[in-house]
DNA sequence: CGGTTTTTGAGAATGTGAGCACTAATTTTA
DNA sequence: TAAAATTAGTGCTCACATTCTCAAAAACCG
């Protein structure tokens, strides 16, 4: 099985191992066995062990998988080895969460400008990145940042993306529920947070 | 095909569906074939016409689907047909997006109830949303809240579920990174942020 | 040093969803 | 009224993902 493509899932999962892993990492754990991380994480061990062995093999058996060794290669698959610096458009409410959430610096982003259309806006720091108008997006060239966030109010969207596109974004984060229409390199996740409380009725029982 | 279990993947779509279905509504369309509702949401038209025969014969040859008909059902099968009570817990950045974000209401959500453990932020008023201390949190049995949104920083989100259930809330929509543990019978879907833009370098091209 | 325990890794079996092609039904057109 | 065009519905196949099982490997223990 080893040195296959890595399935999509399988993708989709590696991040939660990253982020099990590396707190582990910072209880100063060496190792750990996969049914200890599919306790921790919630997930079954097998589905670990047959993620990991996607990769190559990297445990041993009696003991367990190298925390450190783990990590590395994990990060490595995700290309998350070398930072990222991220941009952000849109400062509204949702923008401002995500310039505040600490929990991109793990994986290590850094978000590192911010625009917005509205020029009032324009110059505020928040937390310590300072706000520039959307026509300034251009820039971004120079500063070595290949990922976008937008977080505009819906039909701005795609227009935003046009110009993340052009100023030699690699990869979008869209936060708006449209559908974004880019060139095939460029990857797009969409967050379309309604959509997601939508499917929850579906699962309650109703006593 | 008809009259069986509609697939977890096919109930993931519905709420895209349902979207466009609203938005075509609204431009006053009357019926639409597969294709193009295909083309208006860049997804498969036979795909389309699958997951709808999930769910019974609502499509006439020749002519298409009956928007409005298909609106309802889909509505029911969500259980979206009655407006759903939401409560959100923590007002922070992330909390007053989400208090702020007018997409919720297209599937007849109202986020009728706010907390927060700040004590100065008692009282205040958020989008026409007073907040509440988050002792307060029993009291959402009365106002037939079903849905519960978890925007706290982290290490918290396992005592407010635990709030949450008590209260008598079927679902919950998780914007903590953190595992939650809930009776089998609640249903939680977790939106992780950082967890969804660190498997975006993976599909970027270098080139 | 040999047996026991722990734990990995991989193969097999099962289940699920996507993609495709074809049929049948309805409307439109000539 | 008949033929053509449009479009839904469904059966089939293939690929992929999950689940289970088991043998091999390493460590541990007596």
């Amino acid at each position: 099985m080893r040195y296959c493509k890595i399935p999509d899932e399988a993708v989709r999962r590696l991040p939660i191992y990253l982020r099990g892993l590396l707190f582990l990492s910072e209880q100063s754990k060496k190792s750990i066995s996969s049914q200890s991380l599919a306790d921790f994480l919630g997930i079954n061990s097998w589905l670990i062990r047959k993620d990991f062995s996607y990769f190559g093999d990297f445990g041993t058996p009696g003991v367990g998988y190298n925390i450190e060794k783990l990590i590395k290669h994990i990060k490595k698959i995700l290309k998350l080895h070398v930072g990222h610096k991220v941009a952000l458009v849109g400062t509204g409410n949702l923008g401002r969460a995500v310039l505040a959430y600490p929990g991109f610096r793990i994986y290590g982003f850094d978000v590192a400008a911010a625009f917005d259309s509205d020029p009032k806006k324009n110059g505020r720091k928040i937390n310590n990145v300072v706000v520039e108008n959307i026509s300034k997006l251009g820039r971004l060239k120079k500063g070595k940042i290949d990922l976008g966030i937008i977080a505009v109010p819906g039909d701005a969207a795609q227009e935003i993306a046009d110009a993340l596109v052009k100023a030699g974004i690699k990869g979008i984060l869209n936060f708006s529920p449209y559908r974004i229409i880019v060139p095939k390199k460029i990857k797009v996740i969409t967050i379309d947070i309604a959509m997601d409380l939508a499917r929850l009725p579906y699962y309650m029982r109703s006593n």
